[in-house]
DNA sequence: GTGAAAGCGCTAACAC
DNA sequence: GTGTTAGCGCTTTCAC
């Protein structure tokens, strides 16, 4: 359809200007401020000029403004997520179910990826002291987290800790940690790697390395530390970095941690002839769909995205709203066990 | 820092108004034009005036709201990006390259999963009419398209034939086929398993398909086609897919398709003892990380998904702001040769 | 029930 | 150079 019959009909050319709120009332033969009423569903109009205004609206093909009506009532409806990244399989997951939670509190998503973007985060946190957005959903590595401070917009934390005033959603790592443990103990490890974070990184996901090792090391279990560099998400980082862990540490028969690292891990390992799980078992945590798409699917500690984005979604907009924030702040991680342990 | 010694000082509270443009030209014995010139960098400002400006500013702790700036602009700097899904690796890459090219171009991108949620594009394409966004990058599999139709905002495709108002920016296909053609005739197979969209979707993508074929066929070769469902984006999906294939076509000596795809049928391949390369070639068709994450890395024929991201970037800013748009339309695949043809 | 008018916070002509 | 004025397109009190 090149051009509606209509639209040619009203001169709604590319050029003309599109109807506003009062060419609507003018062509209903009423004030603006009805057409506003029935346009909101809001007051009382009777019947009669119901239909008026709505055929009105139809015949000049009337669409509201969104910008208009945002800054009347000083709201633009949309949440600012600032990610790493989006083609990391968590972020990625983990968005997509951001946006949907958004969708369906009637909010829109705006996103900022911060990984290899100088600047964009500061960038991004002035846009919501522009109003620009009503409120922020921060998942970000930063380590510079002076930019959030004397900020008085509503902001929730995602799995980081920014500061005091900040609330963090995330997953009940210690259980997780626990999880693991567990898992491993079970199937009789005795020298495990654990594969860690950049630790100046200020999140609770340190939690569940934490809780691991105490757990381990009461049961008399040697836990070998290994620190990731920060931002290192390539998945050639890992390679590098699962290659010193053999080298350094030959005699593993347990490793932890992130997704792909573990997955990296699995691929180095199978090319120096350790067999999983006979040998050498990996639990993978987060347990995105990355560890059940390879040859052999990895056991998993799996955080529950699509809860923890509801809840950080719920939570934002509560506090965008004013209203009062009772819900929790964690949510339950949970073991699935593949081929790996 | 619990609050700036100036917001206190300036009674900056929680509940105390914002300072507005008004406010600053009061404090700096100017008028509010004078200030949105230096807000702006435009016009000629004396630099005495321009100091009591910015002394005010500061001292007020200002910062000017974009959705009143946009409402007198009409615009709102903000792009539309529809996508099926964000937790697919092609569109995660898709969306953080939109994402940081957008940002270079001094736009917001506002993000739109349409998988799993019913009506979504809908309501996202009606934000375009109300002009939340400037306009619209749709990379989304939908199959009613009327939803487009009459619309007068710009609007770009991304690998999809909406219709013939709309430009789409792709990948070479057919060139993109043709590689792969030569790498299995290279490689010298002869019964093809050849996996393809669900064809109610109109993509150019389809081409290399198509391209793929002809060039197998002029040479002799057995192509056998396999059709996925629509919207099958589920590695489950893709297993059933494998098994199906050999269940099928037990003799088939390469695979062509979308990277996952091709990723189960290895998967499935491993199990049922076919040796690869050795016996069975296969070359996935994306080339997103997730074939050279695996325990054996895929060979492909890669979309160069940056440059692509950049071109769609570009052209519907050009659109936007009313620029010639005489940028390309198609970027160039290349193979990837790796370890599995 | 409906309309007039003020306001949301900024930009842009056009005087001076 | 700077101020005045009139929008941008909607919402919302408050009379009538």
């Amino acid at each position: 359809m090149e051009k509606s019959y209509e639209d040619v009909w009203n001169g709604q050319e590319d050029g003309a200007h599109m109807a506003r709120i009062k060419d609507v009332a003018r062509e209903a033969g009423v004030a603006a401020s009805t057409v506003s009423l029935v346009l909101n569903q809001k007051g009382y109009v009777s019947e009669a000029t119901r239909q008026k205004v709505e055929a009105a609206m139809k015949k000049l093909n009337y669409i509201p403004s969104e910008v208009a009506r945002n800054l009347s009532l000083s709201r633009t409806q949309t949440i600012g997520v600032i990610l790493p990244s989006l083609s990391h399989p968590f972020f990625g997951e983990l968005a997509e179910e951001l946006e949907a939670a958004l969708y369906h509190l009637d909010y829109k998503m705006m996103i900022c990826c911060t990984q290899a973007k100088e600047n964009s985060e500061r960038d991004f946190v002035d846009m919501l002291r522009r109003r620009t957005m009503d409120g922020i959903i921060m998942g970000a590595h930063s380590l510079d987290l002076s930019i959030y401070d004397g900020l008085d917009q509503p902001i929730i934390a995602f799995d980081r800790i920014i500061n005091p005033r900040i609330p963090i959603v995330h997953c009940d790592h210690r259980r997780g940690g626990q999880l693991a443990a567990e898992a491993f103990l079970r199937a009789g490890c005795g020298r495990i790697a654990d594969i860690i974070g950049y630790q100046g990184v200020h999140s609770p996901a340190h939690e569940y390395h934490r809780a691991f090792r105490t757990i381990m090391e009461a049961y008399g279990v040697e836990v070998h530390v290994i620190e990731l560099p920060w931002n290192a998400f390539g998945y050639a980082d890992f390679l590098q970095t699962a290659e010193r862990l053999f080298a350094e540490y030959p005699a593993v028969d347990g490793i932890l941690g992130a997704d792909m690292v573990v997955a990296a891990c699995q691929h180095s390992a199978v090319a120096r002839g350790y067999r999983i799980p006979e040998k050498l078992k990996l639990i993978a945590y987060d347990g995105t769909s990355f560890t059940c798409t390879g040859a052999q699917p990895i056991t998993a500690v799996r955080q529950p995205i699509r809860q923890l984005a509801r809840l950080a979604a719920e939570k934002i907009v509560r506090r965008v709203k004013g209203e009062m924030d009772d819900l929790p702040c964690t949510c339950e991680p949970e073991l699935i066990e593949r081929e790996t342990c």
